[in-house]
DNA sequence: TATATTTGCAACCGAACGGTTTCGAAAACT
DNA sequence: AGTTTTCGAAACCGTTCGGTTGCAAATATA
């Protein structure tokens, strides 16, 4: 299937999935009473979360939970770091100029 | 059209396009040269990337330079941050069961 | 045991995606 | 002026996506 964190979290109704059960552990049932779309299509989602192992599952009766892997949110996390740095390099550029021009002045 | 900047960086080219454009603006043509598809393919990444506002064109004579736009990027960084209170606070119930096993300790 | 609930899976459908090919416009070069 | 280069736009094609409907398996309840 080659799913991919990125692609997990292009679609909105996936995001809002994550956003919900961050804090909480839910069941697809519980879930899908936050949207206006079958069970059938937030289990969907689900699995596509579960195939990127964004989410993780554990089953208790015939009910199962599903719980956010924040390790791999992290993932998206390190991916911005390598801009990050250019931010930075930029600003301390952008610093540089700005110190010039002040020892200009003096 | 509704493009937002989750779409954008669901692809991995276009993701790879950001990475190569990030630290200097560059041509289509230049940009085409580092992927194995056509340059019309690339231009279309282009215009996906620039309707989310990702990328920023500049053109002098007939050749365009795109450009990175780091403020957009720090939407993701912002979407982020909704998850990372919920690890600190996380981490933090984590540290007070640690104290306390601490404290029990002494 | 019979029934209801919770869930995943397969089939299907329209829309969007990623790619190529073709074309036209504009700038640069000879 | 004629040619080359750079680029975007349109048409087309196969695949994937997000959604619904229907069904089967497993667990709980009467």
């Amino acid at each position: 299937m080659r799913r991919d964190v990125f692609q997990a979290i292009a679609d909105p109704t996936r995001r809002a999935i994550i956003l919900l059960i961050a804090s909480q552990a839910m069941t697809p049932n519980a879930i899908a009473e936050h949207f206006n779309t079958t069970r059938q299509a937030v289990s969907k989602h689900l699995r596509i979360l579960a195939e990127c192992q964004l989410v993780t599952q554990e089953q208790t009766g015939r009910e199962i939970y599903y719980q956010l892997n924040g390790d791999k949110m992290k993932e998206i996390d390190k991916w911005l770091d390598q801009f990050r740095k250019i931010w930075e390099s930029r600003f301390n550029e952008l610093d540089k100029i700005l110190l010039t021009l002040k020892n200009d002045k003096k």
